[in-house]
DNA sequence: CGTTGGGTTGAACCCACTCAATACGCGTGG
DNA sequence: CCACGCGTATTGAGTGGGTTCAACCCAACG
C-alpha cells in the first residue's frame, strides 16, 4: 500500500533548523517503560486529587459522560475503566477517533469552541473524575505542576491522534487490526495491567469504525492471526485472546505490509 | 462504504449525563464565522508579540522547522506561509498528518516526550514566530490570557486531527479529495484570503499521501470534480484552482458517498 | 423454544491500487 | 534556439484487497 517514500532527502536529511547546537535527532524515539508510565499515572492522579476539587462518578458501558455540541465546562479523567470517543459528522457519518485507559484525559476539543466535539462514552464499569476546566487553572496558577499533567496530558493525545492517522493512512486492513491489538496491550501494560491476555471491550463493528473497515474484514483479520498462532482466542468467547509475543505481533504487522504475505490464504 | 450507523440509540439519544441543567446540546455545531476567527488570530499574534520574547525565522518551500526526534524547547506559531507536519514511522512509513497555516501553533507533540513527534516543515515562503516553552509558562503566569491562547490552539489541533480521522474512516476516495478542498478553502476565507481561487502547494503524491490514497487517486478525483465543474483548473498550472461554489463540493461529497453516484464516469 | 445480537465464513463484486504510456512545464546546457 | 532530462500530472488497462451480500453458528434471554 503506498509506500512509496514523499522526499527523496529522507535518506540524507536537511541541515538543522535555526536553533540548534542540540544532539543529533535519533528517530527510534525512546519510548519510556512500562513501569515509569505506569508510575507517572498514578502520581499524576494523586496529584490532582490532592490538588483541586474532583467530582467522581461511577459509570457502566454504554454510559454517556458528555456529548459533541454540550456546553464544555469539565474535563475528565478516567480513574479506571475504558472508553472510547466518538465523534459525529453533520450528514450522521460516525468515527472513533479515540480509546482511552486510566489516566487519560477527554474533552479537550471542547476548551477551543465552548462545546464538546464529540461524544464519550464508556465501554466497560469503571471511574471519571470531572474537574471544572476554570478551578483547575486557578489551581494551577498556586501549583504548577498541574499545568504540567494537563499539558502533557493534551500533548499525549496530539500524538496518539497522529499515530492513529499514520496507521489510517499507511496501513492495510490485517496489519491495522494487528496494530490495534499492539496498541491495546502496549496501553494495558503501561498501566500495570497483564498485556499478554487481553479482553477487547467492543465489537468488531466498533473496532471496524475505528480501523476504518468494516466488520468482516475485522473477523477475518483476526482469524488469519489466530491461524497463524499470532493470537490465540481463550475458551469463553471470542472477545478475549491471547497475545502469543510482541515480537510475533510485530513481525506479522511487518509480513501484513509487503504485498507476498499471502501466506496461510 | 461502511456507513452502518454504530448505534441504535443514535437517532434517539441518551439522556443527559450527570452535571447538566445545560441547554440541549445541539449537533450542529455553530461555527464562528471567517471574519471573527481572522479577527482571532491577528489578536492572538499581536498578544503573543507583546506578551513574550518570540524568535522569528523566515523560511522558504522545503524548509524544516523542527524534526521528529529532536530534543524539545520551543513551541512555533505560524505567521505567515503553509506548512505541512510528517509523521514517521520506526519502519519507514510516512504520513502527512497535518497541514498548517496562519495563527497555527506547531510542536505540542514535543511537550509530553521531551522530544518533537513529527517533522514540520514549510510548503512555501513564510515567517516562523518560536517562543520557549519555559518562558511562554513564566509569561503565561503573569499574563493569563496567553495561557488561553496556547490551550485554545491546542484544542483546535485535536478537533481538527479527529475530523481527519473522520474523513479518512468514513470517506471514499473522491469524497476525501472534495473534503480536503473544502478544508482548504474553509482555512483560508477564515484568515481572511479570498477562498474562491485556491494554489494547492503539494503535489499530488503529498495530497495523496495526506489522505490515505495514491498519487492517481488523488489525480483523478480531481479531473472527476472539474469534469462535474465543481472546480475549474486555471490556465497555469494544474496546481490552481477556482472553487465553483461550496455549495457544489458540499454536494459532490454527498454524492460521492452514496454508491449510485457513477455518473460522468 | 423462538428471538435477537454478535461472530464467522463464503462468493461475487467493485473501488482503488498497480503498472504503464503519454504529456506537460521548466531549467540546463549544447 | 532546440534538445534533453527531470519532476509532475493525466489517463488507460488490468488486478486485487476489501466491501457487499448472504448463509450460518452460537450464546444469552424472555
Amino acid at each position: 500500500m503506498h509506500t512509496a517514500t514523499l522526499h527523496a532527502e529522507s535518506a540524507s536529511r536537511p541541515p538543522m533548523p535555526t536553533t540548534s547546537a542540540l544532539p543529533a535527532p535519533s528517530r527510534s524515539m525512546a519510548r519510556p517503560d512500562a513501569g515509569t508510565v505506569c508510575a507517572r499515572v498514578n502520581e499524576s492522579l494523586k496529584l490532582l486529587a490532592d490538588s483541586v476539587e474532583v467530582q467522581r462518578r461511577i459509570v457502566h458501558a454504554g454510559d454517556t459522560v458528555f456529548q459533541g455540541g454540550q456546553g464544555f465546562q469539565c474535563l475528565y479523567i478516567i480513574n479506571s475503566g475504558f472508553f472510547k470517543t466518538l465523534n459525529v459528522a453533520a450528514d450522521g457519518r460516525e468515527q472513533v477517533v479515540g480509546l482511552h485507559f486510566k489516566g487519560d484525559w477527554m474533552g479537550f476539543d471542547g476548551i477551543a469552541h465552548g462545546q464538546y466535539g464529540c461524544d464519550a462514552i464508556a465501554m466497560d464499569t469503571g471511574e471519571v473524575w470531572s474537574v471544572r476546566y476554570d478551578t483547575l487553572l486557578l489551581a494551577a496558577a498556586r501549583q504548577p505542576a498541574l499545568l504540567g499533567l494537563l499539558h502533557a496530558a493534551m500533548s499525549r493525545e496530539i500524538s496518539r491522534d497522529r499515530d492513529s492517522l499514520l496507521s489510517l493512512g499507511t496501513l492495510p486492513a490485517d496489519a491495522r487490526v494487528a496494530d490495534f491489538l499492539r496498541y491495546w496491550a502496549e496501553s494495558l501494560s503501561q498501566r500495570g495491567l497483564r498485556a499478554d491476555q487481553i479482553t477487547l471491550r467492543m465489537t468488531r463493528a466498533e473496532i471496524g469504525n475505528y480501523l476504518g473497515m468494516t466488520l468482516e474484514s475485522v473477523s477475518r483479520a483476526l482469524s488469519r492471526m489466530a491461524r497463524s498462532n499470532v493470537i490465540r482466542f481463550t475458551e469463553k468467547g471470542r472477545r478475549d485472546l491471547c497475545i502469543a509475543s510482541t515480537e510475533a505481533l510485530a513481525s506479522f504487522i511487518q509480513a501484513a505490509m509487503t504485498p507476498a504475505s499471502r501466506v496461510l490464504q
